[in-house]
DNA sequence: TTGTACGCGTTATCAT
DNA sequence: ATGATAACGCGTACAA
């Protein structure tokens, strides 16, 4: 069923057939009420490809993701597909993993694709050395790419994120300013956003004046599932003699591990430990007690970049980094 | 930069390019490398819209899943995604959300798009009603259609499931084989896979010769992530003098909120409450005491139903339904 | 082994 | 208000 055979039906040419389906103007009501009821009855739809090859754009927009298994990139992607469909895209998802050459892989194949733009989510996909960061730039002069939680400076890059360093900073403080001065930063990212946080942290102690300790910064290297790896770390650091009264993650599930080490060792949360996670997740809640944690807002932002993200497309002069606040959200873990 | 471009360079015509292109045999290997040459040095790709036209397909499958937030749907998102992939299929992902009208017109808006196939993650979308199920039939003329822990009589539509059924009897038997009779079911979903859990625990009950209580199964009715929720409301249960030693759960959502119930009452864990939740998921660790759960080899069934996917896609005969069997993973939140 | 020419189903430009 | 026709870029049957 093609627009020939419309055509043919209706007694039209496939060109009327065309300006009725795309709502264009001049067309006589009686005429196009005719082709409506034929379509209609056919149940014709348009052959996308065709009307790709024609447009150039099939309106689909590529959503990039190390693991959308992951419980902060899963609800990102989740609310970023909700959004992009609202606003007449496609999203083709396509999960990459870590390791940086199957992003950028990853990435070439959406634009051997030929989606209208790229979306990347989480700042995993951001090196540190700027110059590894050249295949986003280069994609970049194809189509636009849209950055979550995660800054590059280049033309046609757009950036939204939350303000993981001042939110980690603040948490740092609340503890800080409660006397609590021993407080063990735990992380499991080095990635952009992951340096922003720990950057918070150490700034949070700059700013009070405590000295900073290089033992109480520890980077947990296992799989982001493995709260009893997380529990087990943090017992060897307490066996080796590191004391610490409070903890600040980057992450719910490090902190969850850590309620979880109280719990082996007979610590009271939040007397003798507090502690601090981040993403404000279900985890937080499934917690006995429940963690405090920070809210970044992860709903806003994405329907946010969303929003970005098209107007870029419809050609609207859009910012090119948007930045919002995160929010302590207080729970049990802490008393502040 | 097209195909016509790559064939003046290289002084050959177009079918040449074409033959190189797609790794047609009879080519001169001093002809194919010339135009290999040119392409690389082009960085020429072939515009996937054209070949899309050409070819009616873009290697491309539909996923539809009610919420990719979700802990569960999103691993299994995750999984088919990467098994696609690797399959040379590209996915298009596509939250329904719980509505049955927009689940249909979410079909509708990926067979519009053509895609070769549409994978279906999860039972929500199987009606009780069999004639509910119509536009899953219709969408099967078109193509083929996979079902993730779902059932459905038709022709080109293919299963993949986990026994909840026998699952769910499992462990229920479990619980009443160590003299525990007075078990809560727990559940928040009517779709096919969670009627078949259902059944499961009435079964068992059946098996024993255990008189069954209507009022022993409980439908909670909230958002899959307020584990709170699931608290209180075992509290009101409590308090309207409803008795229980054991709770088995449709998720582990659920499970972790008994866990907290028990908590908040001063209830031992397994001692004076069981708990068993369902998918083994990251809560059943975060949760203390751990969370007892089946595990229904979601990789597993997300392997093979891509592999029925593309099997069926490339014309070889598949079976209709595949069924795999869950397990029990034995944690602190029972004494079996 | 290679080239020519047509078809895929649209959109859009230009006449009428 | 409507129709004829040229792109769009590829795969492929057929011819050479």
């Amino acid at each position: 069923m093609t627009i020939y055979d419309i055509s043919k039906q209706a007694g039209v040419s496939i060109a009327t057939v065309s300006r009725v389906l795309n709502g264009s103007a001049n067309v006589k009501p009686k005429t196009k009420k005719k082709v409506l009821d034929i379509i209609e009855q056919c149940g014709y739809t348009p052959n996308a490809f065709a009307r790709g090859l024609g447009l150039n754009s099939m309106n689909t927009v590529g959503i990039l993701c190390a693991d959308s298994s992951d419980l902060y990139l899963a609800k990102a992607v989740y609310y970023i597909e909700r959004n992009l469909r609202a606003g007449g895209y496609h999203s083709v998802l396509c999960c990459t993993g870590y390791d940086p050459e199957d992003m950028k892989a990853s990435l070439s194949l959406l634009l051997n694709q030929r989606v209208d733009s790229v979306i990347m989510v989480g700042s995993t996909f951001i090196a540190a050395e700027s110059g590894d960061n050249q295949y986003i730039k280069d994609a970049a002069q194809q189509v636009p790419i849209m950055l979550l939680n995660a800054d590059l400076d280049c033309p046609n890059v757009y950036c939204t994120m939350c303000d993981d360093f001042k939110s980690t900073q603040d948490a740092t403080l609340a503890l800080l300013n409660k006397g609590i001065n021993d407080i063990l930063y735990l992380y499991n990212s080095n990635s952009y956003s992951g340096k922003k946080k720990l950057n918070g942290y150490q700034s949070a102690y700059l700013m009070k004046d405590v000295p900073l300790n290089k033992q109480y910064q520890q980077f947990f290297n296992g799989t982001h599932e493995d709260i009893d790896g997380v529990c087990k770390f943090l017992n060897d650091l307490h066996k080796k003699g590191l004391e610490f009264h409070a903890v600040v993650a980057s992450e719910d599930m490090l902190a969850a591990g850590a309620i979880k080490y109280a719990k082996a060792n007979n610590l009271s949360v939040p007397d003798d430990l507090s502690v601090i996670g981040y993403n404000n997740s279900i985890l937080t809640t499934c917690s006995e007690p429940e963690i405090t944690s920070v809210d970044n807002h992860l709903e806003t932002l994405c329907s946010q970049l969303v929003k970005t993200c098209i107007g870029t497309l419809l050609g609207e002069e859009m910012p090119q980094k948007t930045i919002f606040s995160g929010e302590l959200v207080h729970r049990a873990s802490t008393a502040l």
